[in-house]
DNA sequence: TGTTGGATCTGGTATATACCACGAAATAGA
DNA sequence: TCTATTTCGTGGTATATACCAGATCCAACA
């Protein structure tokens, strides 16, 4: 209606003409100024797709395009078949701090829920016997864990760990942190840590059970951890909604090189 | 013509009935396996929008749709009105090292060519006050630096410097390491570092930088350089293709917890 | 030799249309 | 009251079409 996009028949003479920006483009905007205008609240709804073509006078097809790049650049989040929702603020995860992260969440009022998803005694391959420095084929526990933040996804999680160290590990509860759970069970203190960060496209099945968008990008953490002699006992792996976080970390010299 | 994937006429008894998996999805995968396999080599141009339609009998809509997730997954990158071509693999990037990224990769026989985009004398906002610790208005070098990896553009950055500790710092050569320009001329030693990593959308300045495709996320890794006394002397931001790295940190317990 | 201009390639934007599949709410039935 | 069914709204897939604009190459020209 009132609608403050170009009309492509009404910007030169009534000539075919492509506005200087695009309009889909100017749809983006729109959406983004209102979203930092505090127009809509966290998890919000957005119009749909036939209602914003409507609106703006565009095409279903271009409120389309406009609602995909919203949700590309991460302000937006798309729930299939349900509509598109503003995206909640970034958590924090300081990768050096060695506590676990559910722990830290908790520490700063992060109202994190845990569902564990799978948890199963297993073999190491060959990438995990390396990691772990096991001979392929020992005997590793292996839980998947899916997290949300007031009731939102933000990363699944699967974790490894060498079973001869904590035989019965998957008898105590998952839903807490697993190295407090090591530490205080096994004694197994994680001293040092080698983290890695990529991103990368989630699998099919990250995209399900993080309720993600076809074919997006979101951030992979690798992490083995280690205790104060050095030996691994635990290899983790994170898929994060690309938006939901804000990884940081501490580097000094002279430490911690090799 | 061989194009091994479903005709939507052909699947059930003439019925209009999508696939199983969307074409676009087959057309993915079947990229994506060429990819993997090593029929592409890194920077070899895909068949185009209309030669795929064609190929695999699809619309160039659908084509279109296949490579955008090709795209968004990284695998793929996009030139405007050039082509798309394969990705190259990532480069490695350790943020535990203090060493500077081009001292690194030098080290490392990468081909890493860097380009001086913008260089002045400037004053410190509210944000970069803060983060370098000097009073608001103080006055700060700044400089932004496009890098290249065997001509392909993998970053952007933008560095801000204390210009009170490095007077006369933009007569030097910038197509070096910084981080050894300032401790070489200034006796300014990087001890500590502060780094935040972020998945966000590209601006449209760092777009064209680039040569992202329209919207396109990438990561952005943020850090604060500090002297051994804990005194910040250079702040600096880098915007990544996402495809383009992997960044490892180590982590030390009881280290550098403030 | 060098340059200009055109033909032709590429991806980019935009529309209109059709139908499918799932979610959720409204409705009819037991 | 509770449950099954229907209806409607939503995004998802797919097609066909049109035109725009930058990149590239090559032939004609100066």
């Amino acid at each position: 209606m009132d609608a403050a996009i170009q009309n492509h028949e009404a910007n030169s003479g009534g000539r075919k003409v492509p506005a200087d920006t695009p309009r889909f483009q100017q749809v983006v905007q729109d959406f983004k100024s209102k979203i930092a205008g505090g127009i809509f609240d966290e998890h919000a709804a957005l119009p749909s797709e036939r209602r914003i073509a409507e609106d703006y006078d565009i095409s279903r097809m271009t409120a389309r395009r406009a609602l995909d790049a919203l949700v590309a650049e991460g302000l937006v989040y798309s729930e299939d078949r349900r509509g598109r929702f503003v995206s909640p603020r970034r958590v924090s995860y300081d990768v050096s701090n060695m506590v676990s992260f559910v722990a830290e969440a908790d520490s700063r009022g992060l109202a994190l829920e845990v569902e564990v998803l799978r948890a199963m005694k297993s073999q190491a391959d060959a990438m995990l016997a390396e990691q772990l420095n096991v001979e392929p084929g020992a005997e590793v526990y292996a839980y998947t864990r899916l997290f949300r933040n007031n009731g939102h996804a933000i990363f699944v999680e699967t974790e490894y760990v060498n079973a001869r160290r904590c035989p019965g590990f998957l008898e105590h509860d998952l839903h807490q942190s697993t190295t407090r759970l090591l530490e205080t069970r096994y004694d197994l203190c994680a001293s040092a840590g080698d983290i890695a960060i990529v991103m990368r496209a989630a699998t099919p099945e990250e995209t399900r059970l993080l309720g993600l968008a076809r074919s997006s990008a979101g951030i992979e953490l690798t992490q083995i951890i280690r205790d104060a002699a050095g030996r691994a006992f635990c290899y983790g792996r994170q898929f994060w909604r690309g938006e939901a976080a804000r990884f940081s970390a501490r580097a000094m010299v002279g430490r911690g090189n090799n």
